[in-house]
RNA sequence: GUGGACGUGGCGGAAUCGGUAGACGCUGCCGACUUAAAAUCGGUUUCCUGUAAGGAGUGCGGGUUCAAGUCCCGCCGUCCGCACCA
């Protein structure tokens, strides 16, 4: 090698050796350890951290890259920073990995996160890992387990017998997201409703406060906070009663949002849960059963309900209109009734709602317009669709002429004042069903005993352990087979008793996790106190797939601790940013595969084409176009997607890190996509990123570090701080696109700019610029230019507001509203001068041809807009 | 069905209050350096006509305004959430 190249070779930025010599010397330093006894003002930043699947993808580095800038930056501002990393390591896939490959499901998860931690400290996050947990260590989930005593003690805990997807087979309860076309995802037997007994938070205990409470998250994403509180759902109306003229109750109450439609009412249904519906059953009403039958074949599934046949079954009885003893309404059976929520019970108002035309019109039931929107459509007859539109009412006796609003009030305080009904709010949200029966999750830390009943277990016993010895090799719960844990003694009369063997959903974990960093004390789940010092969390960075769930439990679980006495915090994270997904183009090839005889009478075709999914790896790129390499069949380039290993269009950061080293990965991740918008991976795109980084390396060269005192440069010192100010508040926004850009512009400049004192203090300034973004280089930089200590102990470059301020501003000439010139005019000049510039101007000279505007806008510093 | 978001060059995108559309990056093209390549640097890249100079242009159609990517009305398209919620 020669010394020629040797010099060149050294003239670069090597990644390989800067990055894991600075991330050997933070984590000597404890750089990025959280005081919590800090003078400084504090900052919590965090990101949603990971399930050790056993490798970071994309998501999680574009993730944690973001939040990682904004924790640094925060440090070079002044905070003292919180940004913690764990695992959400409890859950369904380590099970999966058991089955399958015979392995145990915490050396599987174990191995996983020491991968995976390896792999976050490979591309130089600042995180404080002396404060790192897992779920699935009974340090943690002991805790956990005494928050959930906790919460038992206060009556948020209770046990009912709820119905679950039961997969015969597996035999274990299956999510609703498991269920496909009414089968079990993994053995594909038919799912049964099955009643179990199972264990609830009360939640709904919450539903006001965790919906007026999204008011306040002034830095939530407007769509987030609008998903919560439709899914909190918060209904107002009446709930009535209805006497029943014979059968087996005295009478049935309904839940309306429309009380105002009461004499539009033409049938009174019942869900087929309804204790009315049992009751009937339990008479053994003829073909009742029958229906049932057939209401309960209908599987759960979005598609399936829509397409659904309204369905009845005439009980027979009549139920009596409150507001008129002669009127009586046939009481039905429908299944398009759920028992979930109100009563389980309706008044049906053909008229004005779909679903009960349906089914008035099917069972030959009266439509009764109600609502009209003038007094000439009183009698417009209803066809095939409800009217939904606004108006008066009409046919509703005492209420005709109000509106709707004030014939809802009327009923109201008429059915309050005779007490057959209340005005109520009632919830879409459910209480959350928190038991799983799976090994790999919280014990509930619960005994049920013979003689006590339902004891909780006392807190001097936690953690409730998991067992290890625990076989996968049939199906079941572990912990409900398992021949001796499960056998304890009453805590409280000490007879034999059972063990809870259902374990906590994995939500649970994730919903005090934040709390948990930032106060983990040994012998409780948090110290108030310490705590109370980092919370609530300033910036929390995620995807949107958890919108609604896992945002929704943590605020919850945040407000049940206060309502305990916990902690003093309403809301657990002030501000929530949820960021796009990494997408990467798809490729394909398409081969004609000789049909199978029923593809053949279907298609009437010898061949069918098969569209297979083709790797990036594996593309062949020629001057004829794309190919796949090891059949040679050309491939044609698909949609932009999210990365999913299913088509075959992932990249794996790890390679990419080995390749181009950290800082172009993190480069790659801020760049061009606002963060909350999908980003597209592409090869060119991380190779810019890596010129970037020599860019940035090559202004630093000592050689360039000459200063000639004789001549300064202004419009670079007036950049410099237009861009230190400008990506200060870009990061801050978190609009780390903008920012590079920023950076680019200064860049540009800075290579241009000849040498002088202020070439010199930007090309220094520039590297604490990019120092939150692209640290390991920032270091390597700074330490060649002789800064002191480590750039990510140094400070924001401080902004001095005179050099914002442009004495000259560039002045739009327009006629007609159309750019015709540009002059430079000093700033502030008065408008009659900038007239004056204007109508001077040539062009403008031009256009006017002699004759004299009509009319003249002048914004200052802006433009002139002249009217011909 | 229903609620919401979005629509700007070849691509990702920028444009703070209604005030110079296309910053910055990528790609492509032309050129310099080099025996050559890599690396690097310079130029160019919305479209049309093209010498100059113009003209058109932010999904489509209208409107308000001196001025509209931005505001209003009506369409079209894409994406996301919820979904028999009484």
């Amino acid at each position: 090698m020669s010394d020629d190249r040797n010099d060149r070779q050294a003239a670069r930025f090597d990644p390989a050796a800067a990055d894991s010599r600075w991330q050997q010397e933070w984590a000597a330093r404890g750089t990025f350890h959280a005081d919590d006894d800090s003078p400084k003002p504090k900052s919590y930043v965090l990101e949603m951290f990971p399930y050790p699947s056993g490798r970071i993808h994309m998501g999680h580095v574009r993730n944690y890259t973001m939040g990682d800038v904004l924790a640094r930056f925060r440090r070079m501002t002044g905070h003292e920073v919180l940004h913690p990393m764990g695992w959400d390591a409890f859950g369904m896939p380590a099970e999966n990995a058991a089955m399958e490959k015979g392995v145990h499901p915490g050396d599987w998860t174990r191995a996983n996160i020491a991968a995976m931690r390896e792999q976050l400290q490979r591309i130089g996050f600042g995180l404080d890992w002396s404060r790192e947990l897992a779920t699935c260590e009974p340090e943690y989930y002991g805790q956990e387990q005494a928050l959930f005593l906790d919460m038992f003690a206060a009556g948020l805990v209770y046990r009912k017998e709820s119905a679950v997807n039961w997969d015969p087979v597996d035999m274990t309860v299956l999510a609703n997201e498991q269920v496909i076309d009414g089968r079990g995802w993994r053995s594909g037997a038919l799912v049964e409703r099955r009643k179990l007994s199972q264990w609830f938070l009360k939640i709904t205990d919450f539903a006001d406060e965790l919906l007026e409470g999204l008011e306040s998250l002034d830095q939530w994403p407007d769509k987030v906070k609008l998903m919560q509180a439709n899914w909190i759902g918060r209904s107002r109306g009446l709930r009535l009663h209805f006497a029943l003229d014979g059968g087996p109750l005295p009478g049935v109450e309904v839940f309306t949002t429309r009380p105002d439609t009461i004499f539009g009412a033409s049938f009174v249904a019942v869900s087929v849960d309804h204790p009315l519906a049992q009751a009937l059953v339990a008479a053994g009403t003829p073909g009742i059963d029958a229906f049932v039958a057939e209401c309960r074949r209908t599987g759960t599934a979005a598609a399936e309900i829509e397409t659904a046949e309204k369905l009845g079954f005439d009980t027979g009885l009549s139920a009596v209109h409150p507001l008129d003893p002669t009127w009586k309404l046939p009481v039905f059976i429908a299944n398009f009734v759920l028992m979930d929520y109100g009563t389980g019970a309706v008044f049906g108002v053909p008229a004005h709602d779909q679903r009960d035309l349906d089914f008035a019109r099917k069972y030959m039931l009266p439509v009764t317009r109600v609502v009209a929107a003038s007094p000439e459509q009183a009698e417009a007859p209803i066809h095939d669709e409800a009217d939904s539109t606004p108006g008066l009412m009409v046919h509703s006796r005492f209420l005709d002429g109000m509106t709707s609003e004030a014939a809802k009030a009327a009923v109201i305080a008429r059915a309050e004042s005779e007490g057959w009904g209340t005005g109520t709010t009632v919830f879409r949200l459910r209480d959350w069903g928190v038991s799983r029966q799976r090994y790999w999750g919280t014990p509930i830390p619960i005994v049920h005993c013979g003689t006590c009943g339902v004891v909780a277990v006392p807190k001097a016993q936690l953690p409730i352990v998991l067992p290890e010895d625990v076989s996968f090799d049939i199906p079941g719960n572990p912990l409900d087979r398992h021949p001796t844990w499960k056998h304890v003694d009453c805590p409280k009369c000490g007879q034999p008793a059972r063990r809870e063997t259902d374990t906590l959903d994995t939500f649970a974990d994730s919903s005090w996790y934040y709390i948990r960093f930032a106060s983990g004390p040994v012998d409780r789940p948090f110290d108030k106190a310490v705590a109370e010092r980092w919370l609530p969390v300033g910036q929390y960075i995620g995807g949107v797939e958890h919108a609604i769930l896992h945002l929704l439990y943590a605020r919850f679980w945040t407000r049940a601790l206060r309502h305990l006495g916990q902690l003093d915090i309403a809301e657990p994270f002030t501000g929530l940013f949820t960021q796009g997904m990494v997408t990467h183009e798809t490729y394909q090839t398409k081969v004609d595969l000789p049909a199978t005889p029923e593809e053949k009478g279907a298609l009437g075709t010898d061949t069918v084409s098969v569209s297979t999914w083709v790797a990036p790896e594996d593309l062949d790129r020629r001057a004829d176009g794309l190919f796949h390499r090891p059949t040679g069949h050309p491939v044609h380039v698909g949609r932009v997607e999210k990365m999913s290993k299913s088509k075959k269009n992932t990249v794996d950061p790890a390679p990419i890190l080995d390749r181009y080293g950290a800082d172009a990965a993190r480069w790659f991740m801020l760049s061009d996509s606002p963060p909350e918008r999908d980003l597209p991976w592409s090869e060119a795109g991380i190779e810019g990123a890596a010129r970037l980084v020599q860019r940035v390396w090559r202004l630093t060269e000592p050689a360039l570090d000459t200063v000639d005192a004789s001549n300064g440069d202004i419009s670079l010192r007036k950049l410099l701080h237009r861009t230190s100010a400008g990506i200060a508040e870009d990061v801050e926004a978190l609009q780390f696109n903008k920012a590079v850009a920023k950076i680019f512009t200064l860049l540009g400049a800075l290579e241009k700019a000849a040498p002088s004192p202020d070439r010199r203090e930007a090309a220094r300034t520039l590297i604490l610029l990019v120092a939150p973004m692209i640290p390991h280089l920032a270091e390597s930089a700074w330490e060649r230019i002789g800064g002191d200590g480590l750039v990510a102990d140094a400070a924001w470059p401080v902004v001095d507001p005179a050099m914002l301020v442009d004495d000259e501003v560039t002045i739009a000439i327009q006629v007609n509203g159309k750019l015709r010139d540009t002059i430079m005019a000093a700033k502030g000049a008065p408008k009659d001068e900038l007239e004056a510039l204007a109508i001077a101007s040539a062009k403008v000279q031009i256009i006017l041809a002699g004759a004299s505007p009509k009319k003249v806008i002048v914004v200052p510093d802006r433009l002139v807009n002249i009217v011909a």
